[in-house]
DNA sequence: GCCCTACCTCTAAC
DNA sequence: AGTTAGAGGTAGG
């Protein structure tokens, strides 16, 4: 046990809880007053006020420009939701959600998580992405108290695993999608690294060549680890949100959809639809009585 | 282009 | 308590 290193970034409007559990990233738990999980190669411990975010650590010597990345701490998330449409379900959604944020998580990890959610819901897929950290990650020096945490394993260590004992981890049909992605990047057929310069566009491209990813997972991608604004992944919950909420009893292509999605949210599509999407999940489930308003 | 279906497994809802 | 439908997509027809 490593005595734990620790740094408080200032930040304003850091709404920690929504930010580690609305469904952009699926290795972070709650534990008493804070919430522990991995970036890359550091056990992190984060609690968060209004004003700070305060990170301890395991790691010997921490890459404290890497967390401050991972978390986005010089953002201000305000300069953000202010250039949102004026509209009342967004106008709903900022005042609901103050402080959700988009992380900037490790390429790899978040493309593997995603490929593993297809009609999958949130839950298993945590359950699917721990399970894969423990059987093929490096296991990292936690605090006493807390449970045994590993490494999300790289595309090189992923690409040797056999489908079947991919299987075994409960993936079901993604097992082959994973296996295959991972040994594109470990040859290096694929390059994240040279997608992550690319423009939009072309980066959805050529992400898209991976087998089990299509435009939406491309997009979570493209918006959640490298960081693409323009990104704008369109799942179910996003669906029912722009049909029921923008274009209420007509009927709308998804093409039409998508462009008024790219033009309408500007400056920034991505961050409107993180909100749009956590708006319409808590709408959905609280009110079961409304349910049929958002059938699609 | 657009629509349909199979794909694994878990979970929540009858 | 067993059984079944549906789940934060994609590929292939």
């Amino acid at each position: 046990v490593r005595p734990l290193h620790s740094k408080t970034f200032s930040v304003s409007d850091y709404n920690l809880s929504l930010t580690l559990s609305c469904g952009q990233a699926f290795r972070w738990h709650p534990f008493e007053q804070h919430w522990f999980g991995v970036v890359e190669d550091h056990w992190i411990r984060a609690e968060a006020s209004t004003s700070k975010l305060t990170i301890r650590t395991t790691h010997s010597s921490p890459d404290w420009d890497l967390i401050s990345d991972y978390f986005q701490t010089t953002q201000e998330i305000a300069e953000i939701t202010d250039r949102f449409p004026n509209d009342p379900h967004l106008n709903q959604a900022v005042k609901s959600f103050k402080g959700m944020r988009l992380l900037r998580q490790h390429p790899w990890e978040c493309l593997a998580s995603f490929i593993l959610s297809s009609t999958k819901q949130i839950p298993h897929i945590q359950k699917i992405t721990e399970s894969i950290a423990t059987h093929y990650g490096k296991p990292l020096a936690v605090p006493k108290d807390h449970p045994p945490v590993s490494t999300f394993p790289s595309p090189e260590v992923l690409s040797q695993v056999s489908e079947s004992d991919l299987r075994k981890l409960g993936m079901g049909y993604r097992a082959p999608y994973l296996k295959m992605s991972a040994q594109m990047i470990a040859s290096g057929d694929l390059s994240l690294s040279e997608i992550v310069k690319q423009p939009y566009e072309e980066a959805k491209t050529s992400l898209q060549r991976l087998h089990g990813v299509g435009p939406k997972i491309a997009d979570c991608v493209l918006l959640f680890a490298f960081g693409k604004q323009d990104a704008f992944p369109i799942d179910v919950w996003v669906r029912r949100a722009l049909k029921e909420l923008y274009f209420p009893g007509k009927k709308i292509s998804q093409s039409k959809l998508e462009t008024f999605a790219k033009t309408y949210f500007q400056p920034y599509p991505g961050y409107a639809q993180q909100y749009l999407f956590h708006y319409m999940r808590t709408a959905y489930n609280s009110q079961s009585s409304t349910q049929d308003n958002f059938k699609t």
